[in-house]
DNA sequence: TTTTTCTGTAACAAGACGGGTTACGTGTAT
DNA sequence: ATACACGTAACCCGTCTTGTTACAGAAAAA
């Protein structure tokens, strides 16, 4: 268990609900994520809250999409999972009082600043719609296996 | 520990070295980073390592600079400390055989790549030197308060 | 030469966090 | 009623950084 894996898991099971299943249910996903359903319905909470997803509770019950891929992108995603740290180096201490500290930490977080600013954009300019096009162009690709 | 702090922190001892003292002991450097000497060594060994710095056993040793601070810069001191993973989000697996999540992960991994490469070039393209005048700056700024 | 002061490591504990698991409550269709 | 499925709390586990203790050299000082 290195990196949180959360955005690609929900961004995997987005994509399959929107190819692959009208309605699926904790297991089902469970299982094509290689995981527990309980870690999918945790993880799935913070989407369902934001209105990208629905369940329903029952016999029957399940998970659905409640928008259009298109109108998710990854940053959302990433919002709704909580938008975990990017980073695993940083800054020791918050305030420092030692100025070299300061003057260390000031241009560490400019640069983390940089990367992350370019990192979220690219998550903004990408929609799930758009990996999921990547998929079908490489199933095609696979099928025809040229 | 939340983030790894290795690389602010060395970058902290370089300039207190080359600006505050010829040697230190890593007992006087632990109390400088308000840490513990034995984690002062494990992470200084790197650094000596890559010819940065200098230590001496004995009576009277310690720390000491090996190079001009001109001469090493961030990335050479991440590289040093060992290069330790710089993103806490990722894909979850590595070689997966799901055609939807090797799309995920493509595009994931493509804005990841970004990110980094980015980062890496702040990191090539500033020198410890250049921190250390921040500092200075900053000090006179501090003394002077205008 | 013995003692003191250093570094060099190994070994282990603590704390945080993602993830896996169990257990139990609640709602819903059959 | 019963089976099914989500909702959630509680707990354990693995990993990683960091802190700590312990001990083995090495070098200067007494």
């Amino acid at each position: 268990m290195r990196r949180d894996s959360r955005l690609s898991r929900m961004l995997h099971v987005l994509i399959h609900m929107d190819r692959h299943y009208k309605r699926a249910t904790s297991d089902t996903i469970a299982q094509m994520l290689g995981t527990n359903a309980v870690v999918v319905r945790r993880t799935m909470a913070g989407l369902r809250k934001q209105g990208y997803v629905h369940s329903e509770q029952g016999h029957g019950g399940g998970w659905e999409l409640a928008r259009e891929l298109t109108d998710i992108s990854l940053f959302d995603v990433y919002q709704a999972i909580g938008a975990p740290p990017l980073f695993a180096i940083g800054p020791s201490v918050e305030q420092p009082e030692c100025l070299v500290e300061q003057a260390v930490d000031a241009r560490l977080n400019d640069a983390l600043q940089e990367a992350e600013t370019l990192l979220l954009e690219r998550f903004r300019s990408v929609t799930v719609a758009d990996i999921a096009q990547d998929f079908d162009a490489c199933f095609a690709e696979h099928t025809h296996h040229t």
